[in-house]
This record gives C-alpha cells, sequence and structure tokens, in this order.
DNA sequence: CTTCTTCGGTTCACTGGATGAACCAACGGT
DNA sequence: ACCGTTGGTTCATCCAGTGAACCGAAGAAG
C-alpha cells in the first residue's frame, strides 16, 4: 500500500531467511521483484549490518545475527524465556523427552526455546518454526487458555491438514479445546508430523490471560497413552509454576 | 545513502526493540526524522506483522514475536544452537554456574543462549545482550580463535572501559590472548561487570575457523581463582564437542 | 478553572529517491 | 560454439516518501 520499498525490504528479508544462502535471481524471483530493486535492497539490508554475502559461496546472501540480536532483545518471548527456562529444564530432566517453549504469532505457535531429549529417536523442530495451532499440541493448549472471540476467530479461518491424522473440523476442535481444559493438558496424535506425539499445556500471564504453552514431545511409540497422565501432570506443574513467575496468579494483575 | 526508506524502517525497528514499549514522539526524536514518516514506518511495519500496538498501553508500540522467527529461523547461531544445547545443558548441571553461548556480530558477542545456576545470586545477561570483545571472556575466548588480522582490527578499534577493571590497553589484551590460547581458557574478573567473573573458550566451525564460544559466569566470590582450571577444562571439554559436532575437526573440512 | 506542554495522529504540496527494462560479463553444461 | 543461467550495472521516468504545519486530547502547573 504504502512506503512500498519497506515493504519490499522485509519480504527480501524474510525471503532470505526461508532460503538461507540465497542467490540474487532466486530471491528477485521469490519477492517478484526486479534483480536491480532486490540488490539495492540487500545492499542496504547489509550497511545496516542484517545480511551479508556468504563467505563460503560469493555472491549467496545470508542473515547476520545481528537480526536475532534485534529481535530477541524485544520480543515478548524474552520475558517468558527467562521465567521458563529453569522449569523447563527440570521437566525435561524428570520426562527424558524434548520439551518446547512455544508463543503465538500470528495464528501460529512459534517455538522460541527447544530442550532436547538424549534419546536418538526425537522430535525435531527447529528454533523459529511455526506451528498451525490446531495441529499441534501447544497450539491446542494455547487456544484451550485464549478468549472466546480469538478461538472462534481461528477456527473461522482455513485450517490445513498436515497428517492425515489432522483434526480439522471446528467442531472437533471445538471439542478438544473443552476436553483440554477438563484434563489440564492438550493431547496431539501425530496431527502435526506423522509418528509423533506430544502433549501440551498452556502459560498464563498477568491477569491470567493466555501468554503461550510448553509441550512434551516424542516418537508415538514412546509417549504411549499409558504415559499421557504422567506427562500431562508434570507439565501441568511446571506450567503452574512459570505462570506463577510471570504473574498470573497475583493478586491486582499488576 | 540509497534506499533511504529503508533505512529510516530499520533503524525504527532498532529503537522500538531498545525502547521496548515505545511511543511515537519518542521514536521519532530517537531516529531523529518527522513523527509523521515513523507513524507511516510503524504502520507499515504493523501490516507486516512485525510490530503492533500494545495492547496494554495504547498508542506504545512493541516488537512481535514475528521478528523474532524471522531471525532465528535464518541466523547462523541456530545451526550452533543446535549443537550446542546439548553438551551447555551437561556443563551448567556440572559446575551449578551459569553458562553463556555467544556468536561475534559486528566486534561484538551476542548472547545467543543462556543457562541458568539455581543460585540465587547470580550473572545476569538478557538473551540478545551485545558484549565488547575486549570485555568479555567469551569475546577474548573468540579472539584467541580468531585470525590475526581480524584481532589486529579490533584492537585498532576504540576499547571501551566498562569497569575500573577492564582492560583497554591493546598490547596487554595481545598478551592475554596468547595466554588463552596457551591455557586453553580465557578468564575475565570483573571486567565486564563489577562484581562477574567468567571462564571462556572458544567454539570452532567448519575448517577449524572462529565460530563464536561459550563461558561459565557467576560472581567473583564463587568464581574464585581456585576455581579456573577446574571450570576453565569443564569448558574446554564441552567446546571440544561442540566444535566436533560443528565439523571443525572434520577430515577434509566439508 | 485556565494556561502550557506534550502526547498520538493527520494533512498535503513538493521533489528526490525508488523503480524496472534493458544491458553486461562470466560461468557451466552440451 | 551454443545456450541458459548466474551476479551485477545503467539510467530515464515518475510516483512514493518526505516533513512542516496542523489537530484534538490528556496531563501538569498555576
Amino acid at each position: 500500500m504504502s512506503t512500498q520499498s519497506v515493504v519490499t525490504a522485509i519480504r527480501v528479508l524474510e525471503a532470505v531467511s526461508d532460503n538461507q544462502p540465497a542467490g540474487l535471481s532466486e530471491l528477485s524471483r521469490e519477492v517478484d521483484v526486479p534483480k536491480a530493486t532486490v540488490l539495492r535492497v540487500l545492499r542496504t539490508l547489509g550497511e545496516l549490518g542484517w545480511v551479508s554475502q556468504s563467505e563460503a559461496q560469493a555472491g549467496k546472501w545470508v542473515l547476520t545475527n545481528h537480526a536475532f540480536a534485534v529481535a530477541s532483545r524485544g520480543s515478548s518471548g524474552s520475558v517468558i524465556r527467562d521465567a521458563a527456562m529453569g522449569p523447563l529444564n527440570a521437566l525435561q530432566l524428570d520426562t527424558t523427552e524434548t520439551v518446547h517453549l512455544a508463543v503465538p504469532d500470528r495464528g501460529y505457535m512459534l517455538i522460541i526455546e527447544r530442550l532436547d531429549t538424549p534419546h536418538v529417536l526425537r522430535a525435531f523442530l527447529p528454533l523459529g518454526s511455526r506451528l498451525p495451532m490446531h495441529a499441534s499440541s501447544t497450539g491446542m493448549a494455547y487456544l484451550s487458555a485464549a478468549d472466546e472471540a480469538f478461538v472462534e476467530e481461528y477456527l473461522a479461518g482455513p485450517l490445513e491438514a498436515l497428517t492425515p491424522q489432522t483434526v480439522v473440523d471446528p467442531a472437533q476442535l471445538r471439542a478438544m479445546i473443552v476436553d483440554t481444559r477438563a484434563r489440564g493438558y492438550s493431547i496431539n496424535e501425530q496431527g502435526l508430523s506423522t509418528g509423533i506425539t506430544s502433549i501440551g499445556v498452556p502459560l498464563l500471564g498477568p491477569g491470567g490471560v493466555a501468554a503461550g504453552s510448553i509441550s512434551i514431545s516424542g516418537p508415538s511409540s514412546r509417549i504411549v497413552p499409558a504415559k499421557y497422565q504422567e506427562y500431562g501432570e508434570a507439565a501441568a506443574g511446571t506450567a503452574r509454576e512459570i505462570s506463577r513467575a510471570l504473574g498470573a496468579f497475583s493478586s491486582k494483575g499488576y
């Protein structure tokens, strides 16, 4: 609409992020903007320290760590992260499975922290991954604590199926949310990725509003139904601890 | 120089990141650009999902998690982070002190990961902090593994003293780098922050080039000289493990 | 209550910065 | 030698970005 050069710049930045060592023509195609413009933007972003030419392959562009610095300094995730790391670490050691910390990002759950299991067979989600809410345990956990309006708006949008097991029916999802509330934790059986099961619990921030969620994930062969309750309760305890640190239960909400 | 609207946009973005809930006038002053322009940029960045109005305080702008998503997906830090988390976790448990993972960012060390000590008295550096290389153990460790040209260039620049104990004399720093190489780990006694001592070790990437560093930090009352060797060797072992995972020692460098 | 200042946000005429088609030279495959 | 690709450059056109001046509202000071 307006400031379209800024739009181009940001889109180029995101394109670089998504295609890592990205070539000029490649980016030009991706963003659908002439090479000349893309190159000029890249140079500008370069001067600002956000991108640079790859040392390994000349002509290829990569994100610098500076982008990470700016982003991590700002995002609301950092305060959650600080409150969560300790308890999360303990949870990982208790369960010996991979645990994730996720916060909402435009209808998706963004993985901002991950502690791995020592097992060789493990769930693997790179940091920065964005998961559809209806297809992840973190997402369903978040929805179970979010306000009704948000949930309805989300369910009204298009719901993609990532695996044959992904639930995309709004009515069914609503029922699952109710179950999650009653149970205290959400369960996702291969709805995100075949062979992976995970258990999620919401985190509450000041005033008790949903702020994010945590999850325990692993191969469906290890995370079997018989363990759901144990893991669910462990995660719920951890979440309560984190939420308290975030000020969810303080008297005035301040 | 060119694409100055992009420059403004990025500067506004960084200003928002630094001043967190930032007001319009405040940002306008900070970036030295008329309010109208700043507002237009903020709206554009808003449409792109990078910033949004704070819910708590109307009119105040904050970074969204989306920025974090883009940045963390891209930066070279992520591959290091993945390789480092496991060993780092073990190091934290062994030493019971706070451990940091840092990567270079324009002459500074950028803290991209932190695992806290359970102790109440602890070193505290928020994620995303940028530390001068000469004033931090991570920085000196990195310099000890960086190539000579980089070191000289860094030492030629202005070196700020953060505490009375900060070493800013290039000759002395050069000597400390040599010591670090011989010893295998760097030592920073209150050079970054009064009362904090830390031990650093460099990480090597493919081809054996310096890629980042790790450190053990804590109050100078706990991290006493008698512990230097123990901690230094523990950290060096961890670093070797991480460097190996990064492919530092693989035959061909590929 | 009246001032005075600051806030977030809006308006609009002007112009210089952004645009993109057309252009290189270089590389790799056939 | 041919072809298609790459990263990168040039430059005339024109519209998007700029910024001074403006507005109403909210505090603070008197």
